[in-house]
DNA sequence: TTCTTTATTTGTAATTCTTATAATCTATTC
DNA sequence: GAATAGATTATAAGAATTACAAATAAAGAA
């Protein structure tokens, strides 16, 4: 199911003019199987041992392609560095004010909401992007012992 | 109307231990006349003659002890730099994907939205975040001549 | 009003995240 | 296997934000 959805980006750049590099199927690899969702850092550290030279500035590169190929999503909070989410089906993320955590939450897509928009404002809407915040079960604990 | 609210702020600043300084005040007032969402540096320049001796730390700082009070929310987009906006009355932000333009789009609170969300996820939810994207009239225009 | 306490401002340095650049390397095509 | 274009690497540069310590000023009490 992951792979299933790794290969289909993996086409997905081929249809480009995007190589496969070794170091590039490793990023996506990483990002589809992880259910965190990374920060560029996070993916920098977590390659090392595999490849011990591979610069930051790949991991930058790579996210950028995969992001103008519409397979990976940027997801900019108040934090001070972005994190990366692969396109998979329609989900929003809810996240907790105290540790970061982002779990992933099934919601049927919000049309009525673009149409809507569409109207009022006269702009071609094209996505949108809804997050919800509050603190987790385990932060909850924690603050009321 | 806009100096209504301006004053309800500060006084939700003075029930806390936050003391009134000019600085202070003109980037609250700023932000309140302002109807678009300025970054930390539209704010600093835009104050620059009333204040030359200004820090640009001050504005982050101010912009900070305003959100821990509640009556500015940061907005963090994919660009480089944050901006703010009052929190006044529910409404969500329709943004240019060409240009950055932000618009105002007033829309009924999503709350059942939050409450599926707690059921789903246990999180004590306290807030949500929606953006709508798309290209406004002006660069559609542009794109097409 | 003047004093005292404590928050705030300032200026600068430091940090952090991200991008630019140029040289080297390598995947793909012929 | 050689040519060509795209990728990687290493490093430097850039931009946004924060940390820090000294100087300043707001608010309440005497």
């Amino acid at each position: 199911m992951a792979s299933a959805s790794l290969q289909e980006a993996v086409s997905v750049l081929k249809s480009t003019n995007v190589r496969m590099t070794p170091q590039r199927h490793a990023i996506l690899e990483f990002l589809h199987s992880s259910m965190s969702h990374p920060t560029a850092d996070d993916i920098y550290k977590s390659l090392e041992e595999r490849f011990p030279n591979m610069s930051v500035a790949t991991v930058y590169n790579n996210l950028r392609v995969f992001k103008d190929a519409g397979i990976v999503k940027e997801l900019t909070y108040g934090d001070s560095s972005s994190r990366f989410d692969c396109v998979t089906s329609d989900h929003y993320h809810v996240i907790c004010n105290d540790c970061g955590k982002i779990v992933d939450f099934h919601y049927p897509g919000l049309d009525e909401v673009e149409t809507l928009a569409e109207h009022v404002t006269g702009f071609e809407i094209e996505d949108h992007r809804l997050e919800i915040y509050g603190t987790c079960t385990e932060c909850t604990k924690m603050s009321k012992q």
